[in-house]
DNA sequence: TATAGTACTTGGTATTGCATAGTACTATAT
DNA sequence: ATATAGTACTATGCAATACCAAGTACTATA
């Protein structure tokens, strides 16, 4: 297990999340979404993205249809649709409630190895 | 695909991360973590946490020792290496950066379709 | 005709979360 | 003594996805 591998599985299901919250601001072919994620700091690879919109689309969250391109092949724009748009609001409250979690166990104290020895450490005043 | 496969997919890697988190706070044996992670709002399956401790400890990011339990069988009581101290920034690091793309597309302006016929829409005021 | 650039496609691999069933140890009740 | 319930840990098989790598197809230019 090396750090990379980590990354990459922490970006599970969140590349969806992405896809989704992208296209929600206009629509976009491929190679543009993958710029675009880049620009957000996202590196996505080419042989993930593709089939990944072909998951989106043959699920119905997305559709597409063709455009002929100024220079190159015909592009393939996708658009999100109105089940895209209620998936969509599902995942915001998945990752809402991932984010709480981890917020919640980051903001739990460090107590160093010597410091815990036979007694439980106080949880911290953490409301709901 | 539903929400609860993605919700799944969502949290792959995401689940190493909050139980490094977790033990930074103090050692605990599984069900104890299972039990606290219940708190943190986060359900893990036992057929899901056990593996997980033993791929951390076989890759050196975790230790445990055995203890006596007042009522049952003995616990392993797991505790985090300077190892797994290591990783647990690296994905700290991590999570930050996606959370930043997260976030960054999550205040990308929705663009209803009747909006964005021919014209690109205006990204947002956004500074690195 | 050949080359470069853009865009989309298609296997194969590895990892991980989950469901399910099973093993082992202890304490209590009959 | 034996049976039962509770706690804790283990093992197996499946499904889904990110990545890598190689390949196809279309257009414009030299």
């Amino acid at each position: 297990m090396n750090i990379d591998n980590l990354k990459s599985q922490m970006r599970k299901g969140m590349l969806e999340f992405s896809v989704l919250l992208l296209l929600r601001g206009g629509d976009a072919y491929a190679s543009e979404i993958i710029s675009r994620m880049k620009d957000a700091r996202l590196i996505v690879m080419e042989g993930t993205l593709y089939p990944l919109l072909t998951r989106l689309k043959n699920d119905g969250l997305l559709t597409y249809r063709w455009e002929e391109s100024p220079a190159g092949p015909p592009r393939k724009y996708y658009s999100i649709t109105s089940l895209g748009h209620e998936f969509l609001r599902q995942l915001q409250d998945s990752w809402d409630e991932i984010s709480h979690t981890v917020n919640h166990l980051r903001n739990l104290p460090y107590m160093p190895p010597e410091l815990r020895e036979d007694e439980e450490p106080q949880p911290p005043a953490y409301e709901e």
